[in-house]
DNA sequence: CGACAACTTGCCAATTATTAGCAAGTTTAA
DNA sequence: TTAAACTTGCTAATAATTGGCAAGTTGTCG
């Protein structure tokens, strides 16, 4: 399992493409793609389901993956261990768990 | 597992202090905790080693609970499944390994 | 029903973080 | 050495987060 930024540059080279035609569907310049692969910056979320599209991969799977890169990013400038995405699965179990009780489906 | 400003809550409770008398030691207004305590905004970190203190626990399993929050938080901003968590654990030891391997210790 | 303490929420200005794009520098391969 | 592909530094613009005050709730006691 990669980061985001090398999951995508090896999607890319898949494809055969360079940053700039890679970031054209996307009207991302070259540089933005750069900074996207080495983990400088983040690809913009609002463009994430033309991106699995354009993979021809499964939304929710990529989104995972996106949203994942930020939570390893989030642990380690916090210099955390694993444990704390195992924290944070029982958190969020809580979370719902209550919210269900409180007839707010709203997750 | 509650979530973090429950936690402080329920801390807070042990001790018979109102919002006021608890923030005290920390510089922190009734109303932030109050915010803090219902999840509006984040207790701040540069104070969390004092509260680990104030609270006599452990700082790092404290810091675990403190940014499970902000990861669960996160993850729901995405409404992404909480498998979103076992992508983010495999992502970080891939990450570790990695720099193991560059003799990048800094991990 | 007041009155008071404890708490919650809305709003705002100020700080802090993130971004896009260009310019300049680096790498790679012929 | 040259050119394409890529990386990085910088800056202005945008977005997110914060602290604090004011106003509004809640709950309890007499």
């Amino acid at each position: 399992m990669a980061t985001f930024g090398e999951f995508l540059r090896a999607e890319r080279n898949k494809k055969g493409l360079n940053q700039s035609e890679f970031g054209q569907p996307f009207g991302i310049i070259m540089t933005e793609i750069s900074k996207i692969e080495n983990g400088r910056k983040k690809f913009p979320f609002t463009s994430l389901v033309a991106l699995a599209k354009f993979l021809g991969q499964n939304y929710s799977e990529l989104k995972n993956l996106y949203v994942a890169d930020k939570l390893v990013e989030e642990a380690h400038k916090y210099e955390c261990s694993d444990a704390v995405f195992t924290v944070a699965e029982s958190q969020s179990k809580y979370l719902k768990s209550k919210n269900v009780k409180q007839g707010k489906i709203k997750f």
